[in-house]
DNA sequence: AGGTCAATTTTGTGATCACATTTTTCGATG
DNA sequence: CATCGAAAAATGTGATCACAAAATTGACCT
């Protein structure tokens, strides 16, 4: 096999595991909605595109399989989630439910130095529509919201939200290119306001329209 | 190794792979608070006592690990998890989150043979209190819930709440030994009472105090 | 053309091995 | 008696292999 080829200094991490690696990188993939739902993968072919052997693929599959990131059909086959009408709109309500309560415990540890942060996001965000962009849509879109809820201080609260994101990835893509974005999502202008003021009510509601909004256009 | 000695008439889905006997085994034990939190397990050992080899006991930890039913140490080692007090505060609000909002969903299709049932369950739970049995005490607290839960027909929204679950496993077995509980939680029948009458509000409120309740003895 | 079935290829699973690292053991030393 | 350090044991990681099951291909027949 390659020879992994590892440059400690370009990696966050000093040492990371093949397994590790493999896990990031698809990861990355299914949350930032490179993959297009239903899309088919392989333990081989996973291992030859990161350079590694089955082993660590398999692990990393299982891993995100176990986060909904992946499924398994019965025979063991592995792809991105197609899913259900039913099941986006349950993910969408988790995210409402989840979303506003993260925004409210951050909200009080909201410096400005954040909100400026969010700002220049939201603005990344806005050139990714502007150019089309799916998959930086998607990515700085959960950045923006990402940044906020790190202030949160709540950990497994953020972790079971980006198991959530994760099952969305391949839909937000499918979704984004259906719907053809032209402008901005206009909750994020609510939610900065609303975080500004120190108004913890306001927040929560964008917030909560903020992640319904957008899946409310589904009608398959 | 061992021959694996399949009884298909014995299990529920008929053909398991090795890694899913280990997976739900060791699923168990954590979520059921058969183990203590710190306990120390090894991947040759997992995979002896369930008569496998290291690779399905490897898998199995993976999947557990991404449900945070396991911790890894920085070595590779797994243990089951020690919770600070602040995580464990952070987990019991995701379960008054998330449990109201089941609930809730559940009560519009809760008949009385569902009732009946979660009184029955509910029965098997005090005896397991008065038996001084913890294992016993955590199955049919969680069976309760999960009993109305199942009604709720929200499967990624009981599927976050089960991860929560497994993470509070080992520590619930020692907080349960810790307040050596002597009678039953009060707040089943609040919740039975709410289902009967078919009151959303009560409900909601019921299990908000049901599942902080029990964690509100920490002290530690 | 379309369908059927066998041959072939692809794929996941589980076991085993070599290796590096960590952990434990245990004796020597102060 | 405690502490340090070296030897020994235990452990996780990644690669490879054999095998069975599944999916694909392609020839053949109707």
């Amino acid at each position: 096999m390659q020879p992994a080829l590892i440059r400690p200094g370009l990696n966050d991490a000093p040492a990371q595991s093949a397994h590790e690696r493999v896990y990031r990188g698809l990861r990355q993939q299914v949350m930032h909605g490179e993959l297009n739902p239903g899309t088919a993968l392989t333990l081989r072919g996973i291992g030859k595109s990161f350079g590694v052997s089955m082993t660590p693929a398999r692990e990393a599959v299982r891993r995100l399989t176990a986060e909904g990131a992946l499924s398994l059909s019965a025979s063991g086959r592995v792809t991105t989630p197609e899913l259900s009408n039913e099941r986006i709109e349950e993910l969408a309500s988790i995210r409402a439910l989840l979303e506003p309560e993260l925004a409210s415990r951050a909200l009080r540890r909201a410096h400005l130095a954040l909100i400026d942060r969010m700002e220049s996001i939201n603005e990344a965000n806005a050139r990714a529509i502007h150019n089309q962009n799916p998959v930086d849509y998607i990515r700085t879109n959960l950045e923006f919201h990402r940044t906020l809820y790190l202030r949160a201080q709540s950990p497994a609260m953020l972790g079971l939200l980006e198991t959530v994101w994760l099952q969305l990835g391949p839909t937000m893509r499918m979704l984004y290119t259906r719907i053809r974005r032209t402008t901005a999502p206009p909750h994020h202008r609510l939610i900065l306001e609303a975080l500004r003021a120190g108004d913890d009510a306001a927040l929560r509601l964008a917030l909560r329209t903020d992640v319904t909004q957008g899946l409310r256009h589904l009608q398959v």
